[in-house]
DNA sequence: CTGAAAATGAATTTCATTTTCAAGATGCCC
DNA sequence: GGGCATCTTGAAAATGAAATTCATTTTCAG
């Protein structure tokens, strides 16, 4: 049976919103933190949008939907929806950090456009299977690792010089 | 025949070191820069170090062999290295830009300990293919990748708590 | 309700990196 | 070997993303 890439959907269905609100004010409890209109509202802006945010990014749509909502609390939560698990930071060498959304979704890399800077992600069991292989060798504890391609997408190589 | 690892010399030969100068005045020759003793210095003291420096550890080391040597001529000699193919930037991404040998060296990668930031390169054939493969598939021309395992080493593993 | 604890967000600070600029080298041309 | 335009140098300042500070506001357990 043909399997359908789990992150396929146009869009988050109301069932992980919910999921992720709850993950997130599970999280929060565990810490002794408090959930505020804030807190869930960056984490709905950012489950709505599928790419990759820059907090800058996340602040700027989160803001439009409350201009009350600074960016230090942007940044704050983004390392709370971290934390606990529902987006990780992916970095993509051009000194700014981004965030995607990681709950329900499965290991993938990116391959990403020097040019325009633009992504791709792929999916390859190889490279998971490495990260263990390589750890058990030189034993180290392996927590996570990074695989990047960079290049020049199709576009940018036909635009002119 | 055992092929042994060539960047497995405990020191750089003088051999390589002359070539490399030769690289390197060469390439100022070709983009219309000066040599000069500084840029000497410091290509002299990069090779001499086989970790990977950020710009302020080979400050450091530069500035014992020449106390007049400024952080900004190193940063600018890194950059200058990294143009001619001696060098190459690393992120371990931890904030800090790092180099490290690029001439002669073969294709490898790191695993990195995220307790005392400590390093082991690990060689994999796989990888570069895979860079080939992905890229074909989704019509990237391909130029580099970056794979990093992420972890804790058996050293930090042993410290308490 | 109430108050202790946490959250908020504007402003500030931090810190690596990059640029500026005046003084000092370098090397091409004669 | 000079002359001189050009490049280099390095201290200091600028930059910019990330992180912290702090006075004010909000949350929530009792």
């Amino acid at each position: 049976m043909l399997q359908k890439r789990i992150d396929d959907q146009p869009s988050i269905s109301r069932e992980m919103v919910r999921e992720a609100q709850a993950i997130l004010h599970k999280h929060l409890k565990r810490v002794g933190l408090k959930q505020t209109a804030q807190r869930d509202t960056i984490l709905h802006t950012f489950l709505e949008t599928r790419d990759h945010l820059s907090t800058d990014e996340l602040h700027r749509l989160v803001h439009k939907k409350d201009s009350g909502i600074g960016y230090t609390t942007v940044y704050r939560t983004l390392k709370l929806l971290a934390e606990c698990g529902l987006a990780s930071e992916v970095a993509f060498h051009d000194g700014i950090a981004r965030y995607e959304h990681q709950y329900n979704r499965r290991s993938h890399h990116h391959m990403v456009c020097t040019e325009c800077g633009s992504s791709v992600e792929f999916f390859s069991r190889e490279v998971d299977q490495l990260e263990q292989e390589i750890g058990r060798r030189h034993n180290y504890a392996t927590t996570r690792h990074m695989f990047q391609i960079y290049g020049v997408c199709e576009d940018c190589r036909k635009k002119p010089a």
